[in-house]
DNA sequence: TTGTTAAACCAACAACTGTCGTTAATACAA
DNA sequence: TTGTATTAACGACAGTTGTTGGTTTAACAA
């Protein structure tokens, strides 16, 4: 769903990109509450008007941004998986642990509207793949259970990131058991 | 921690109060971006700069408002608990439901900005208790152990009070004896 | 190629934001 | 009670926001 590609009007797709581009490049300078809507048009080059006609404000754009890398980084990377429940978690654990590691490099330190939008994000992505794979597994109240794995599993993920103190596949490897246990009681 | 009788200058306490109050009788008939900060500062009878000597902005005075009320209403749960990790599992979960039910039911939809705010802070002030609890019962990892238990908590809660199909009493039976299994593995 | 459709540009708007410097009122201690 | 320090009130400021109406330009199908 949401593809890319989706026959879409090529100045669209260009303008969506050239304002992701520009929001990221000033991402690495400011911090989010910093940069302006009139900073993503000049940066972009594009008309401020412009960028109204695309999102309604600049917490749309990055959650449309934030939403589509993850997106793409799940589908990428459960690609790999084997099809067992174990290997799906693990997949999305270091999926979660990279793309939040990634965000918090690649940005200075990001305030009370930046994390709480990637954070949703991450848990909403996670989430949709979550419900996938239980559904093959039949397990019951897949909703639910989908709900509380993704957010504990993005939870933990933060908290790791916030850290370092260990790598991504040591927390794994803490948490796995725990989450494979909601998911089969 | 945080106290509100903390020998605050009168003055102080007032005026917040009255931020607090105007604050939550707009909450009840507009939505939260359409709120703005001359509507809170002319509700209060106080001057707009005056809020910002208090606040820097309207996000930070909803993070406020809801922390405290929150936080308040689980250290009046938490208090009718016998010490038993499972009791203190139940009462967050129900504190959770019942604040995330008042929330939703008090204030007509809200949006983008107002749910992850509220999210956070209910993950936040669980946690704190959480962390608390796990301490007594040397639980290793009680950090990252309430990380999760409080964001599945959390999440469940908040689905449960977007579908409503069950009672609160019912989640809680529903969820105990996995988030029970993570803490006592 | 031409005509239709839709997107991008542009200028201008009222409103809101966040900040400053100054003045007036209040809390509190001596 | 008086003096001092803190805090609220106030007016003004430049900058940002979100929207509108009208124009130009590009996509795409006939």
């Amino acid at each position: 769903m949401t593809f890319e590609a989706q026959k879409l009007d090529p100045r669209v797709r260009r303008t969506r990109q050239m304002l992701f581009q520009a929001f990221q490049s000033l991402l690495a300078e400011k911090t989010f509450d910093l940069i302006t809507v009139l900073d993503i048009s000049e940066r972009s080059t594009l008309n401020r008007a412009t960028f109204y006609d695309h999102f309604p404000d600049k917490f749309a754009l990055l959650e449309s941004m934030i939403g589509e890398r993850f997106g793409a980084l799940v589908a990428a990377r459960m690609a790999q998986g084997d099809g067992t429940c174990e290997t799906a978690l693990r997949l999305l654990i270091l999926a979660a642990c990279d793309f939040l590691a990634e965000i918090s490099s690649g940005c200075q330190k990001n305030q009370r509207q930046f994390e709480p939008m990637v954070e949703s994000q991450v848990k909403e992505g996670m989430r949709e793949a979550l419900i996938l794979a239980l559904h093959n597994h039949g397990t019951e109240n897949p909703e639910l259970k989908a709900t509380m794995v993704s957010w504990a599993i993005t939870g933990a993920a933060l908290q790791w990131s916030r850290e370092r103190k260990t790598s991504a596949d040591q927390l794994a490897d803490a948490i796995l058991p725990t989450t494979l246990k909601v998911v089969h009681p």
